[in-house]
RNA sequence: GGCGACGUAGCCAAGUGGUAAGGCAGGGGUCUGCAAAACCCCUAUGCCCCGGUUCGAAUCCGGGCGUCGCCUCCA
């Protein structure tokens, strides 16, 4: 049984997904105008492993993630960069889809884009309009706060706080300063679309209602996203579907920590995030999934790159103990030993950290465990035994953590010919016992950025370490 | 100011009532021609502080202190 924890009751219960076996999943993408950085890639990574546990448990996964692909900020950036703004967003849309297959996040399986729902989300104004849930004002559309009894229960929050907090905008036109845009008059020079209020653009939250509700239908099991879109976002989100349907869209709301550096937010408008494509210029991408992963996905991450080095040296260990095992089939022997039977159960464990609210931290630690278990079956002479289990766990737990090199990357370790002539060069001289040559050519092996492992079964090359 | 989260070893981090997972770093060892790598062993009488509840608290309650997030765009 799956636990997850929930937003909006602020509890962790059991889930029991509406339609038996399947698995309705809506999460929040990105607004297109910059390059994605670390922030951005946490709540891909965690979905991805979240939904590929969804998929190991059997249930059949239907995964939405959205494209803001208009809104002010991108209106301000094609401005700025002279491009037209469905060229930014297709060209930052690109590299974003490109960022995460590096990341191995599997696509989710409905990428719609706001540019392509303008009609849907149109139609699920005027129903509001129609439920006396918004009002135009002007040429804009906005929703009126005070219609929902339960506004701000998600955020935990009081209409009565909002309406201080916030100054009135008497030119806005809103009624109430609580009151969000639905439609939003722009400028005839600028990207927009006609309405029956006239020419604009939609407000930021209504997309997600009228896709989540298009693709998913009115209840769905998942809504997710950036703790940091609680409020508004989400809060007005809930409050758009429960105005239209009357009833409560998301079963579960799952909120993903955020990312600091040095404990200062990252985001796009402090500038102060730090781009994936730099960072995978330093670090293999497995290692900065795995890092993501390495925490549980509610917890705040505070990055460093000294963090993400340190995490990358228990992942490399992991490649060696998968590099030795990858060729060994499956034991077929029965070995009644306290490390044997930590082998056979590994699954087992494995699986439950993740029933549990997916645990992705302490899943790891099941895999160190394993390991560890492996090694005790190596020294006690049970190598072929021992190395089959640590494949066959290897491999099951990879198919939710995703941690093992492609064979793109074992080829390149393993296909460079002339090291390898070298390495038998040494091998040679050490036979010879001309340590001299031997070193010289060991020397010359890493210059080139190779490390000899000295195995008891013979010297393996290494390439990078 | 309001709401919320967090504070566990040198660093990162699980654990939400039963006696502190895991990773990195560090120390010792095995192997090795030497080394490196790999593997093995060790490393928090204690979980920000002070009270309280309990047979028992990192875990529950109260009060502090500190850090961060949201309250405007944000993953």
């Amino acid at each position: 049984m799956i636990h997850i924890y929930d937003s909006l009751t602020r509890t962790k219960r059991a889930f029991v997904s509406l339609n038996p076996g399947e698995v309705s999943i809506y999460v929040c993408g990105v607004t297109p105008y910059a390059e994605a950085h670390v922030g951005h890639a946490r709540p891909a990574v965690v979905w991805d492993m979240i939904k590929r546990h969804f998929i190991r448990r059997g249930y059949v996964v239907r995964h939405v993630q959205n494209f803001t692909d208009i809104d002010d900020k991108i209106v301000r950036q094609s401005h700025l960069t002279n491009t037209p703004a469905d060229r930014l967003g297709q060209q930052y849309i690109m590299e974003y889809n490109h960022l995460m297959e590096r990341l191995h996040v599997l696509p989710p399986d409905f990428a719609p884009r706001v540019t392509e729902n303008i009609e849907r989300i149109v139609l699920f104004i005027q129903g509001l309009l129609d439920h006396q849930k918004a009002y135009v004002a002007g040429q804009d559309v906005y929703f009126s706060v005070q219609t929902d009894q339960d506004y701000g229960r998600l955020s935990g929050r009081h209409l009565d706080e909002l309406y201080q907090g916030v100054r009135v905008d008497v030119h806005e036109g809103k009624r109430e300063a609580a009151d969000f845009a639905l439609w939003k008059s722009a400028p005839s020079d600028e990207p927009g679309w006609e309405s029956p209020w006239g020419y604009g653009r939609p407000g930021w939250h209504i997309e997600c209602s009228a896709m989540s509700s298009h693709y998913l239908g009115l209840q769905f099991d998942l809504h997710g996203g950036g703790i940091d879109l609680i409020f508004p976002h989400h809060e007005n989100e809930r409050a758009q579907s429960r105005g239209l349907f009357e009833c409560e869209a998301a079963q579960f709301w799952v909120h993903n920590g955020l990312i600091t550096q040095n404990g200062v937010k990252m985001s796009k408008s402090l500038g102060n995030g730090l781009g994936l494509n730099e960072i995978m210029e330093n670090v293999d991408p497995l290692i900065l999934r795995t890092y993501l992963l390495s925490v549980h996905y509610r917890t705040p991450l505070d990055f460093s790159m000294q963090g993400l080095e340190d995490w990358g040296r228990g992942i490399q260990r992991i490649w060696r103990l998968w590099d030795e095992s990858r060729a060994q089939p499956a034991p077929s022997e029965w070995i009644d030993e306290p490390w044997a039977e930590a082998l056979r159960t590994f699954e087992t464990r494995f699986l439950d950290c993740l029933d549990d609210d997916f645990n992705s931290a302490r899943a790891f630690a099941e895999v160190f465990d394993m390991m560890h278990s492996a090694y005790q079956g190596i020294e006690q002479d049970h190598r072929a035994f021992a190395l089959g289990w640590a494949r066959h766990n290897l491999l099951q737990a990879n198919m939710i953590l995703d941690f093992l090199p492609g064979d793109a990357g074992v080829s390149t370790r393993h296909t460079d010919d002339m090291a390898r002539r070298l390495l038998a060069l040494r091998e040679q001289a050490r036979n010879n016992r001309d340590y001299i040559e031997a070193d010289q050519i060991r020397s010359l092996l890493m210059k080139a950025g190779y490390t000899i492992e000295d195995t008891p079964n013979g010297p393996r090359l290494v390439f990078g370490a």
